[in-house]
DNA sequence: TCTAAAAATGTCGACGTCGACAATGTGATG
DNA sequence: CATCACATTGTCGACGTCGACATTTTTAGA
């Protein structure tokens, strides 16, 4: 491989002018700047980032760590967002997971230090707070779709409570007052937000909500929950027209789709019997039912943009204050409401 | 940073005794492996990959490009394969994706070039025939989910023939003879494949294949694709019974949703009236739709293992001969047939 | 006990790059 | 034409590690 000696050579200047030449200093004459690129073009001269590394002691590269969600499909935005802005920095992207184990999680952190990574992005599968020490491992960090428990770190998520509010306001906005909530494992932190944000918009309405119509599509134990929302909007609908809800609110994409089926099933028209809002814009759900899903959408791919640029506004000095950031989760209008 | 100096200075051995035991070199007596691991620990000393590169020339760095397969859910399982590996390896995985672009591809393979990484793993979304020249970067390929047109790369993909066979064999064997087929984009390989896997299990069964139940669910140029499955399913179905086909074969799991729907608004029951098989195992629908769905599951994480497999082989110069290898393609057995 | 072989440890320098500083070239000014 | 400021280019060495080789210590056998 071609080192910075073998172009100096051959454009006839010494090894430190190509190294200017190669990093864009000022105060070289055109007429070298032009020799030396010359020769770096002939001799497919490719820098070693591993020796200016040795020599400047940043790597250029960050770390991107995930629980799982570099498995699930819904969060591979966010690593195509982060890779938009890394990619545009000019640095190069690590990406590893813990497999969801604390040994894992170990042994991830292990090679983003070997590898001496600028900075660190945490993301999670599930939006939740995690046990986060931002001076345990010493590598400025912003979580991704999770924030800190105790700790100050920035952290980007999603405004599940105005994605809740979004559904809601877009039920009442078509004129519904008979809402049912089909929501997700009442255990996650995302369902509770959801529900908020779909309450105050109901109070804000003045339309009172019927808890009975507030039934779970998903339940137990994290990790092995089981979904029941096929039954569950089967029990909602299975009544007459006057006592049933006239539009369902979906926890995600996956529970609207079983309301769609216990729709179906029950031979009831969509959206003219019933109407179905979704929640996560998972298009390979979301577009290919039919008819198309009105969903809530998840900012995924913001996210990671987000958490990129705020990444290296905190390598950069930038004083950012660590706070918690929410983006907006906008309702994506299709067919089925 | 703590420097190997440091660790040797406090355990009171020269910094080579110290790099013997951080590498596991022989001949270093337990005693004074036992001090240096101390130090080791008490100074919380990593070695600095990169001053180990610059002196051995290996990075331990395999770089995965995609087209844009990052991005798409159901293959994100090739990367979690391919990690699982690496991580074994005790390497590291560098992830970059080429949006597609030819800009961005020769964007990619400079960053991996900047990086020394020892091996790339080509990865495209869709199972197909690409342009690549091994020796155009010098640095050991495995393709994966794709193929080499020319030249001879090793390659691993899924068997989609097999997975063709797979499915008529799966209606044949639960007694179905009227058999229709919703299949995939013509355009796509896999698309030609699973249907000749599908024709040789007819032939073999001697049951006649009717030409008119094997509608495309998708079609259009590649990039501007309609999906028209549940149109297609629609009039297959729109039949008296006796005159309709017993079963459907779709190209892909969205495809057999969409005819699930279709069947749904007939009146039609799963599997009963009419079942259903889907192809690729994308759980967020094969397992929420309702009924769950039988399909054959692509072996992606298995592919991904076998391709990092194969680099980490072809790194070693375990002379593999540069074959296509193709991945079986298991029936899931659930409810829908 | 002595000797030779094997085991354990150390010394030195190079990998490719860039920071610090030195040296040279260029042009403007008086 | 001397002087000075500034632009341009060069020299040297260090970053942290490990390969090549040298030296010292231990072990085994006679």
């Amino acid at each position: 491989m071609q080192t910075i000696k073998d172009v100096a050579a051959l454009a006839g200047v010494s090894d430190r002018t190509v190294s200017r030449v190669v990093n864009g200093e000022p105060n070289i004459s055109s007429k070298t700047r032009a020799r030396v690129e010359e020769a770096i073009a002939r001799l497919n001269y490719i820098p070693n980032l591993a020796a200016r590394m040795v020599r400047t002691n940043r790597s250029g590269v960050i770390g991107l760590i995930t629980d799982v969600v570099s498995t699930t499909p819904n969060s591979v935005e966010i690593i195509r967002g982060v890779q938009e802005r890394v990619s545009q920095a000019n640095q190069s992207l690590l990406i590893a997971n813990t497999s969801g184990t604390a040994e894992g999680e170990k042994r991830v952190w292990r090679t983003f230090q070997e590898h001496r990574i600028d900075g660190v992005l945490f993301a999670t599968m599930y939006h939740h707070e995690i046990d986060f020490d931002p001076n345990m491992h010493n590598i400025p960090a912003v979580l991704v779709n999770c924030f800190a428990a105790r700790a100050n770190v920035p952290a980007v998520v999603p405004d599940d409570r105005d994605g809740g509010y979004a559904a809601a306001r877009h039920a009442l906005d078509k004129g519904h007052t008979s809402i049912a909530f089909v929501t997700l494992n009442p255990l996650i932190l995302a369902s509770s937000l959801r529900r908020e944000g779909f309450a105050r918009a109901m109070a804000e309405a003045g339309v009172p909500i019927r808890e009975e119509w507030i039934v779970p599509g998903i339940s137990g134990a994290i990790g092995s929950e089981t979904m029941q929302a096929y039954a569950a909007a089967r029990q909602l609908l299975d009544a007459p027209a006057a006592s049933r809800p006239t539009i369902i609110l979906a926890g995600n994409d996956e529970i609207a789709m079983q309301c769609m089926f216990a729709a179906a099933s029950l031979g009831l028209g969509i959206p003219n019997d019933i109407a179905i809002v979704g929640f996560d814009d998972f298009r390979m759900i979301s577009e290919q039912v039919v008819p198309p899903l009105t969903t809530v959408a998840l900012p995924y791919y913001q996210i990671g943009v987000r958490a990129a640029d705020r990444l290296f506004a905190l390598l950069a000095g930038a004083d950012e204050q660590p706070t918690v950031e929410r983006l907006p989760c906008p309702l994506v209008q299709r067919a089925s409401t």
